[in-house]
DNA sequence: AAGATTTCATTGGTACTACCATTTGACACA
DNA sequence: TGTGTCAAATGGTAGTACCAATGAAATCTT
């Protein structure tokens, strides 16, 4: 008889779905303000009336959905958060490695993204910031033509110079974007840093953009960041032509010609 | 004593934490596939030496995370999940109505991404694809202009028909962030689609686009996707306008001023 | 009185047990 | 052959007990 309910699935779907649904719909709907407190968990086991685990398993659900923050011991608890580009960019970079994105498409759409970005903040960007800019990247170069660069702080620096940039377009959602990009994607950019050669010519490159950003140029601006991206190609190019004699070097060369 | 550590704080962080990486790392390295199953909860549980919470609550985590699918009953449990953009664009439309982008700062991005794909789709989509987005465009016109158009429709062909451009650019990430922004913000389009004037101009203005699109006229279409945005700037701004008139009229007047 | 220390209540984290609900597949039966 | 029944596997829920961290109050020391 209690194969078939017949009259009522009533109340199908999971119950901790259901109260990180209301929870959330409370978070989003402004009825708990970002700082406050949820109540505890043995509170809201109360008010829900179900188990402990229930509730448990929600409070994961929006802690990864970066709503809440929980702290433990006295005073702990739940807290709603504002919410910031943190989970975005990691879903996004999950995303992009889980789904092998070429470099080649990648630097098609950095560079795109770059270049809007480039002009977007020569526009509306004020002379601070680009002065800031002009000096962080003569700071890099600095610090890359010295005996013994660390290659960690400077793709650090070179990630900073990025954002900085995004955020002079006043636009949150290119600092999202590229937050995004640079999370996902920093590795990318490490190659540049590690072949001196190319180091040394991508350094003097950021000191041009900047430069040329700082003079409200728009057109040599693009020019500068294409240079940057001819750059990055070549070096992928030979990292990978290395990588090829390491991994594939059985291969026959013919396979070489098919473009 | 025991208020410092002093030697070693081994193995803080959550359990359930650690797990959720170990498991996330096996999947992103490949060790586990797309459409393979992890062990049963209890399993888990075993293996991990842990309760079964835990195990539950990485779950709840990965689930988050897009990365797994859980299915009850026999044969059910865990399945590695092709990662989609859904997650992505989730969180992103969180991310944006919770920290309230105003319609300015979006419009501007999307009008950038928007001639960005443009240019290269112009540059490197086929003959073929022009064409279908040239008639597809006419559709959309020949839509509009019936008698009793359906708005639902008409915004979804619209939908599409971005989606469809930011394909001809071959590239997934310009993809990618279409549909985030599409699924985030459709509800801003569909005011071009209830006012019958902007209604007919939009649709105007896509057939226009996509006709120089076709004939590979970069800087027409550019402008072209320029009058698109002013529209959109107007037509929100008329609309932000009546809303104010509707939801606020018991308001006195003189609130108004204060701008 | 001031500061250091201890104690204690609160709260999240872990562990374990039991039972329910759903799903699948095997098996018996008509 | 088909049909219903049952059993096993598995996630979902409930409840309990205890651990660990934390902050605040109480207590002790100087």
């Amino acid at each position: 008889m209690n194969q078939q309910p017949l009259f009522l699935p009533a109340q199908i779907g999971r119950a901790s779905e259901d109260i990180t649904l209301q929870i959330e719909a409370a978070i989003v709907g402004q009825k708990i303000k970002p700082g406050e407190r949820l109540p505890s968990e043995r509170k809201l086991q109360e008010q829900f009336k179900t188990g402990r685990g229930v509730i448990r398993e929600a409070m994961r659900a929006l802690k990864q959905k970066g709503l809440i923050e929980i702290k433990k011991g006295s005073k702990g608890g739940a807290f709603i958060k504002q919410i910031d580009m943190g989970n975005v960019s990691e879903s996004l970079a999950l995303f992009l490695t889980q789904n092998q994105i070429d470099s080649d498409h990648l630097i098609e759409f950095r560079e795109s993204i770059d270049r809007t970005i480039t002009l977007l903040a020569i526009a509306k960007a004020g002379k601070e910031s680009k002065q800031k800019l002009l000096d962080d990247s003569r700071k890099l170069k600095w610090m890359a033509l010295k005996s013994e660069p660390d290659f960690e702080t400077l793709a650090e620096m070179d990630r900073q110079l990025n954002i900085d940039l995004a955020n002079m377009t006043s636009n949150p959602l290119f600092e999202w974007i590229m937050n995004a990009i640079q999370q996902g994607f920093s590795s990318n950019d490490f190659v540049l840093y590690k072949n001196p050669e190319f180091r040394e010519k991508t350094v003097e490159n950021w000191y041009e953009t900047a430069s040329q950003i700082h003079a409200n140029d728009p057109l040599k601006s693009l020019a500068s960041i294409s240079r940057h991206y001819d750059l990055l190609r070549q070096c992928i190019k030979i990292s990978n032509g290395e990588n090829r004699l390491v991994d594939e070097d059985f291969w026959d060369e013919s396979h070489s010609n098919k473009e």
